[in-house]
RNA sequence: GCUCAAGUGGCGGAAUUGGUAGACGCGCUGGAUUCAAAAUCCAGUUCUUUCGGGAGUGUGGGUUCGAUUCCCGCCUUGAGUACCA
């Protein structure tokens, strides 16, 4: 009997969907085990083989797992919340929560064609109002703490307002909000309302505040650091500039040196730790003042070398800082408005694309050295940042190279301080050794002793003090789209408002567009109608109406990382209407085991989400400090898109070696049935050519382009004209990211029906390394779908379906193998290497082949090992064997290392390193019981040839060495 | 520029704490079966060779009886990051 796998899948989902073999409960006295997916954004163009990759590996870490005894959860859902689905909407009317209940019933499908042992009676949606409840909930809990420096954690802000009213804020600034103004308790009794919450907003984890943020005009929205790459956005590579506005931050710099220490408690890759480490960006130095000459004004700076303060000869201030107004000089202000003004013209690509051209401008103005109290030119530039540090630097040009080249470029002096080093040709950024010099009091110091002893007379002196600077920045959390979370916020008299936790979910409302309002506002502002809570409040004309007062509702929604920033923990509890997930549940489930996902992801979700943790976790709302234990990022799989080439001055496509010789003008010699077009010589001359992207599922596996397709699938093509290699025309082939608009994209769905979801299954995770990109080619799969065949065939199915296998005692050699492979690979497994134990499944069932084995004490265990790679053929043999249950309820086999153990363990025998042959040996004799047997051989005497070894190296085990 | 990772047949990739490099699969070659094809099965497949061997894991050194594996220099590729004071 045939191996019918699309019967055999059918079957076997239906199956599991009916038993809902895969549902998990929060009770059991297993342990537990929870196993994750980053979710994935359901995208009209629905999953390729790319997507599953990952999911593929969860899924048999998860079934693996429950055979080995464990309570798993392994739920999925959706990060339904996005720009795709809003554009679309904007271009076609179509509400988004349309477009993506579409995309969802496509994924879904898709994803239960694959076969995955997901729980799908938790599945959520970030989209869903019973989800974005507590988003919602979670901002208010963020909106009313603080992050308390006494008890280094967030703390209601109600302890905060105690604080204030009885001393006032002397104690309680954290380093995330060092600069607030100190005000005493009276102060604060003084302050009106309004006043009180203006300053509270400095404290609250996520605030309101007007601030540089990164706007793209094309997607309409702002958008936070991790979301712009090289300058431009994201998603669409369209322009960022900088823009002052008034948006939701999330203050997460307050956590940046616990998000950098508990890196060390959590199992992820090192990379992912690395880019999270460099993002945080943690620097070590001093915070310092300068005062100004002739005025009240100091300058403050942050240095990481403060021992070279001897060498400061100007200080620069970024363009934006707000002292430049204040300090320049009548003499010099045209200059610096005309200099700003040119500043302001020039986009971050451009400053960032010319990193080498110095630029700048004397402000007039002069500072005081702290210890020499000699004068220092302050200046403006360019290359200062305004958002880093304090916006101004020391610059120290003998120390630091950017330094150096503004000096020269302006000629300013270049003092040299470090003994014995050449300054005329480039800065010295080294520290190490050398030794301070011409520094008064830090002269002949190292860099560890200077950097001390300068901080410790700065702090003796009150101006300045031993400061860390983090280069990460709060998170701008408004977006002016429509398509994400409402944010549960109101305004009276001009001050945001929380919207009580009994009145959520705040309702997206419905609008007719989704575009901005012709007055600016986001697209909530078209909004006719609000409703939530409909019994207590009713919304018009996006005003509240709650009992006699009208106020204003926030119209930004929240970004796209709101709701993945806490949804693994609502797996754990996915229908809890009272709150986000109950305590008991949390208490059970814990945290995440194995969380599996891209890389991409390193500096924003997975950062985010690690932050929102811990926020959560001194709410004591969760019991852990980290969400996901270990971590593991899988590869990109990416295509192999193909391109046919085309002159442009004919209009010929040309195969791709002919072209290729074209191309390096070599060897030039075409048959004359290749020159058909008589304007082939002409089309030598210029040699402009086109390589267009062509449909992959156009061509055959050997390159060859079925040309009547091609010519077919565009009205361009109908009548175009070939020149063709061995009457073929082969087209080129180039590995890149698999994307729709590359027409490289292969949809698993074909993969199933053509070869089933097992071979895709097994498939992808042959094709190597998890963690490594790699390209796609189904060619490739027919080595497991052969497997499979065999597999089946190992099992003598008759034509009745019935299997006929032998119930007695297997051969040793039989038992051997499967020992051998459970060995293995619960070898493999324990370390994601599941490429290599398809392999082991491979090696296995070619030997019970040849071995003619089809005995049940060796089939049985064989299956349910394979059972995670290959669910749905395995468990369609489980059950022709005779068995009532499924397969996933069993445990998996004990191995037995006694069926492995040999008496004899085979040593290489090797003379001067070179091996020569081998000898079986026992493994309990002694080295000299060895070393004798090996010297008595006929065969050692033979290669001795009557010469007397020099030594002879007996590795017990391993190896016998003969050295002569 | 800085940080990190990786370089092994025609290709994807194996190789435990250093111990017979190239497992497994694709592709290719030959054979069996077939009217033929598909499918299946068997054999071969790092290079080189005067058929004894010899060379070989990017490259040059080092440690070792022995190195794909450990150490140092260089080259190449990929990823991240980018005026961070």
């Amino acid at each position: 009997m045939k191996y019918f796998h699309n019967e055999i899948e059918e079957k076997w989902q239906k199956y599991w969907a009916k038993n809902q073999t895969f549902k998990t409960y929060n009770t059991s006295d297993k342990p537990k085990y929870y196993v994750l997916d980053m979710f994935p954004y359901p995208s009209g163009a629905g999953l390729h083989v790319g997507h599953p990759l990952g999911y593929i590996a969860s899924d048999i870490y998860a079934r693996y797992k429950r055979h080995k005894g464990f309570n798993v959860l392994h739920p999925q859902g959706y990060d339904s919340f996005g720009l795709p689905a809003e554009q679309y909407a904007i271009q076609t009317g179509q509400h988004p929560a349309k477009t993506t209940e579409v995309n969802i019933a496509t994924y879904r499908k898709q994803l239960d064609r694959i076969g995955f042992s997901f729980d799908w009676s938790r599945e959520l949606r970030t989209s869903s109002p019973d989800f974005y409840k507590y988003t919602q909930w979670f901002f208010t809990e963020l909106f009313n703490a603080y992050y308390c420096n006494i008890d280094n954690k967030a703390v209601p802000i109600k302890e905060l307002i105690k604080e204030l009213e009885r001393h006032g804020n002397k104690k309680v600034n954290s380093p995330c909000n060092e600069d607030t103004p100190q005000i005493t308790a009276s102060n604060w009794k003084n302050f009106s309302e309004i006043e009180k919450q203006t300053f509270l907003l400095k404290y609250r984890m996520t605030y309101l505040s007007e601030t540089t943020v990164n706007w793209c005009a094309e997607l309409g929205t702002v958008l936070a650091n991790d979301e712009i790459v090289n300058g431009v956005s994201e998603r669409g590579g369209h322009p960022v500039i900088q823009k002052k506005m008034k948006q939701w931050s999330m203050r997460i710099t307050a956590y940046a040196q616990r998000l950098l220490d508990d890196l060390e408690t959590i199992d992820w890759p090192q990379p992912i730790k690395d880019i999270q480490t460099n993002w945080i960006g943690r620097s070590q130095g001093a915070h310092l003042q300068f005062n100004i000459q002739h005025s009240t004004f100091n300058i403050a700076v942050f240095t990481t070398r403060p021992d070279t303060i001897f060498g400061v000869s100007f200080i620069t201030l970024a363009p934006e800082h707000e002292l430049v107004s204040k300090i320049t000089t009548l003499a010099q202000k045209k200059e610096v408005e005309t200099y700003i003004k040119s500043t302001l013209k020039r986009s971050e690509r451009d400053r960032m694309s010319d990193v080498k051209t110095v630029s700048g401008c004397f402000t007039g103005a002069y500072a005081e050295h702290p210890f020499t109290k000699k004068p220092i030119p302050i200046y403006i530039g360019d290359y200062v940042l305004a958002s880093y540090g304090t916006g101004a630097v020391m610059a120290v040009p003998c120390g630091d190279q950017r330094d150096y080249d503004f000096a020269k470029y302006f000629n300013i002096e270049i003092p040299n301080i470090f003994e014995g080093i050449d300054i005329s040709e480039q800065a010295f950024e080294g520290k190490g050794n050398t030794k301070i010099t011409n520094s008064d009091f830090l002269t002949g110091l190292p860099y560890k002793k200077a950097f001390k002893t300068v901080i410790y007379e700065l702090e003796k002196q009150g101006i300045g003090y031993q400061k860390i600077n983090y280069r990460l920045r709060d998170a701008v959390f408004s977006r002016q789209r429509y398509w994400g979370e409402p944010f549960p916020v109101y305004y009276k008299n001009g001050m945001p408002q929380m919207i009580a936790k009994k009145h959520l979910p705040i309702l997206l409302p419905k609008v007719e567009n989704y575009l901005p309002t012709s007055d600016g506002k986001p697209p909530l502002g078209n909004a006719n109608t609000w409703a939530w809570d409909s019994k207590r409040c009713s919304v018009v004309n996006v005003q509240l109406v709650d009992g006699k007062t009208v106020f204003s509702l926030e119209l930004n929604t929240m970004p796209g990382w709101a709701g993945s920033s806490w949804y693994f923990n609502r797996y754990m509890d996915a229908h809890n209407s009272k709150d986000f997930a109950a305590a008991e549940a949390l208490n059970y489930w814990q945290d995440v085991d194995l969380y599996i996902g891209g890389s991409e992801h390193a500096t924003g979700h997975l950062l985010y989400a690690r932050f929102w943790q811990k926020f959560l976790y001194d709410l004591q709302l969760v019991p852990k400090k980290e969400f996901a234990k270990k971590l593991i990022n899988q590869g990109m799989i990416l295509g192999e898109s193909a391109f046919v080439y085309r002159l442009v001055y004919t209009g010929q496509f040309i195969s791709k070696n002919i072209f290729k010789k074209i191309l390096s003008n070599q060897n030039l010699t075409l048959k004359e049935e290749e020159l058909k077009s008589s304007n082939w010589n002409d089309s030598l001359k210029g040699l402009m050519y086109q390589s267009i992207h062509i449909d992959v599922s156009f061509i055959n596996t050997s390159n060859e382009l079925d040309i009547e397709i091609f010519k077919k699938s565009r009205k361009e093509y109908n009548n175009a004209v070939f020149i063709l290699e061995d009457n073929k025309y082969i087209v080129g082939r180039e590995v890149e990211k698999m994307s729709k608009s590359k027409y490289n994209v292969v949809n698993p769905d074909l993969i199933c029906k053509e070869y089933g979801a097992d071979a895709l299954r097994l498939f992808e995770m042959f094709l190597g390394p998890l963690e490594q990109s790699k390209p796609w080619k189904t060619a490739g799969i027919s080595g497991v779908y052969s497997f499979l065949k065999k597999l089946w065939r190992l099992y003598n199915i008759d034509e009745n379906g019935i299997v006929q296998v032998r119930e007695d005692s297997p051969s040793k050699a039989s038992l051997k193998t499967l020992h051998k492979t459970i060995q293995k690979v619960e070898d493999d497994i324990s370390n994601f290497s599941f490429n290599t134990s398809v392999s082991t499944f491979m090696i296995a069932v070619n030997e019970l082949t040849q071995q003619k084995c089809n005995h049940r004490k060796i089939l049985e265990p064989l299956l349910i090992l394979l059972s995670p790679y290959a669910p749905h053929i395995t468990e369609e043999l489980w059950s022709k064997l005779g068995h009532i249950t499924s397969i996933s309820t069993v445990t998996y086999p004990i191995f037995d290392a006694s069926y492995l153990v040999e008496s004899n363990k085979t040593y290489p025998i090797s003379f001067n390193g070179k091996m020569r042959f081998t000898l079986d040996l026992s493994l309990d004799l002694s080295k000299e019981e060895i070393e004798k047997a090996v010297m008595t051989d006929e065969r050692t005497q033979k290669q001795l040839d009557g010469r007397t070894p020099k030594k002879v190296i007996v590795i017990p085990g391993k190896i016998v060495n003969i050295v002569g």
